[in-house]
DNA sequence: GAGTGGTCTAGACCACGGT
DNA sequence: CCGTGGTCTAGACCACTCT
C-alpha cells in the first residue's frame, strides 16, 4: 500500500481541459462573451497552444464556442432547433417552406445522385440551389436535383436562370402528385463553396440531410441539404422548436 | 506579365492532401485495406506528421477511413443505413425494436433531461440502458429516462436490476397509450463511457438523437441515443436501408 | 499595424495491439 | 518486443478583422 493512486486513469490533457473550460463556460461566462485569446489561455493552463486548441475544437464541435479568425473566441448561444420534414409530405417550395430559392442551373450530378435519380451517367438535370435562414443567420444550403423526366412542361418557362427560374421549376414540380419521401441524416464536412455560404472554413462539420421525393413511380427529386452542425439541432415531428436540452454530453450525473 | 498566378487561392495543405487521399481511396484502395503508416505517408507527401493527421481526421470524420491505435489506418466500408423512428409511433421495446436492453438503474438525470420530463431537480428516475447492433458492430447506445409517475405499477416487479428489470420497465411502459413523439438530431462528442461502448476514443463525433414520448398529457419517457457518426447514416421514413449515396461531399461536378 | 485564430513544422514520448 | 496511432511541445509564419 502507500501510494494512494492519483491519476490512476490519466485522461488526456486536452480532454481534462475541455471539461474544465466547459464548467467555466457554464458558471462564469454568458452568451456572446469573448474568451481570452488562445496564447493567454494556453499560458494560464500551462499547456502548449496546440493542446489548448484541441480542447477548444471539442467545445466548438459541441456548439459551446464560436471562433472567428481575426476576431476571437466567443461563447455560443444554445443550438437553434431547425424543423426538418413535417409529418405531411409536401414538395419543396410549397406553402411556408423555410427555404429560399437562390438560383437554378443545369448540370450533370455526381454519380451517387444520378444513381438515386435513375438517370444516365453524365445526364444533366435541373439543379436548384436554395438557402435557409434562422435567427438572421444562414444555417443551411441545399442542392435540389430534378431530372428532366419529372418536369416535362419546363420548356414553357422563360426565365433562363436565377431565382425566378428556380421558382418556376419548383412550381412545375408541385403539379405532380407526391407519392412519398425518404430521408437520411449523416455527418459530413463542408466543401469549399458550402463552407463559404455558411460562413465557415472548409472542412467544418455539417449535417447532411438527403431527401428523396417520389412521384410517378420514380424518384422525381433529390435534395441534399447541408446544415451547420455547430449551430443547428435538427428537429423531426410535431413540434418545430422544442427546447429539449443543450448538452451534447447527454448526462452529467 | 511575368508571374502567371499559380496558387492564386492557396488552399491549406491538409485540405489539398485530403482531396488527394480521397481520390486515391476511390481509385487505388479497396475496403478494409491497410494504408501505409502515418510517418511513411507524411514523408511520402513531404509534410509534417501533424499535417497529414489533419487530413486523415477529415477523412475519418467523413467515414472514409478507420483508425485504430496499435493497428493502423484502414479503408472504411460505406456507412450503414440505420433506421431511426418508424412512421408509426411505438414505445421503445415493442415489436421488432432494434435495441437490446442492457440494464436498468435509478438515478437523478441531468438538469436538461429533468426539465423535459417535468420532474423536480435531483428527483431520481428509471434509467434503462440499451445498445444497438448493426452488422455485428455496436453502433449506438441509449439512455431511456422514465419518471416514476409514468409507470405506477412498477412496485410489483421483482428483478432488482439488470436486463431483466430493463425489460420489465419497458413492458410496463407499453401498457400506456402513446399519444405522440418528438425527435431531434444533433452533433455531439462521445463521453468516456459511451466512447467505450462504441469502441471509440472519448470525444469521438456522435449523432445524438433525442426522442420524447408523450402519454397521459406529459412526457412519459425521454430517450437519448448516441450513434457513431463515422459509421452511421440515420434514415427516417419508409425505407430502412436505402443506398442513396456515400459521399459526404455531396457532389463533385 | 496590432491582435486574433488558422496552418505548419520537427521533434518527443505514451498507450495500445499484435508477435 | 516492435510498430501503430494518440498526445504534447515550442516554436514559426500566415490570413483575417478591426481600428
Amino acid at each position: 500500500m502507500g501510494t494512494t493512486q492519483l491519476e490512476s486513469v490519466p485522461e488526456p490533457k486536452y480532454w481534462h481541459l475541455r471539461t474544465v473550460l466547459s464548467e467555466a463556460l457554464d458558471s462564469e461566462f454568458s452568451v456572446g462573451e469573448i474568451l481570452p485569446n488562445e496564447r493567454d489561455l494556453a499560458a494560464r493552463f500551462g499547456v502548449a497552444r496546440a493542446t489548448l486548441r484541441q480542447a477548444l475544437e471539442q467545445l466548438e464541435l459541441e456548439g459551446r464556442l464560436q471562433r472567428r479568425r481575426g476576431v476571437g473566441t466567443t461563447v455560443a448561444p444554445p443550438r437553434v432547433g431547425v424543423a426538418v420534414g413535417s409529418r405531411r409530405h409536401t414538395w419543396p417550395g410549397s406553402a411556408e417552406d423555410a427555404w429560399q430559392p437562390v438560383d437554378c442551373e443545369r448540370a450533370a450530378p455526381p454519380a451517387a445522385v444520378a444513381a438515386a435519380l435513375e438517370t444516365g451517367p453524365g445526364e444533366a438535370v435541373h439543379v436548384v440551389r436554395r438557402s435557409r435562414m434562422s435567427n438572421g443567420q444562414r444555417v443551411a444550403t441545399e442542392l435540389l436535383h430534378i431530372p428532366d423526366a419529372a418536369v416535362p412542361d419546363l420548356t414553357a418557362i422563360d426565365a433562363p436562370s436565377g431565382a425566378a427560374r428556380a421558382r418556376a421549376v419548383l412550381r412545375e414540380l408541385q403539379r405532380l402528385e407526391l407519392e412519398g419521401q425518404d430521408r437520411a441524416v449523416e455527418l459530413g464536412s463542408a466543401r469549399a463553396d458550402d463552407a463559404k455560404d455558411l460562413d465557415r472554413l472548409p472542412g467544418a462539420p455539417v449535417l447532411v440531410v438527403t431527401t428523396r421525393f417520389f412521384a410517378g413511380g420514380r424518384t422525381a427529386a433529390l435534395s441534399v441539404a447541408t446544415y451547420r452542425a455547430d449551430t443547428c439541432r435538427l428537429t423531426f415531428g410535431d413540434s418545430p422548436d422544442v427546447e429539449i436540452h443543450h448538452d451534447p454530453e447527454q448526462r452529467a450525473s
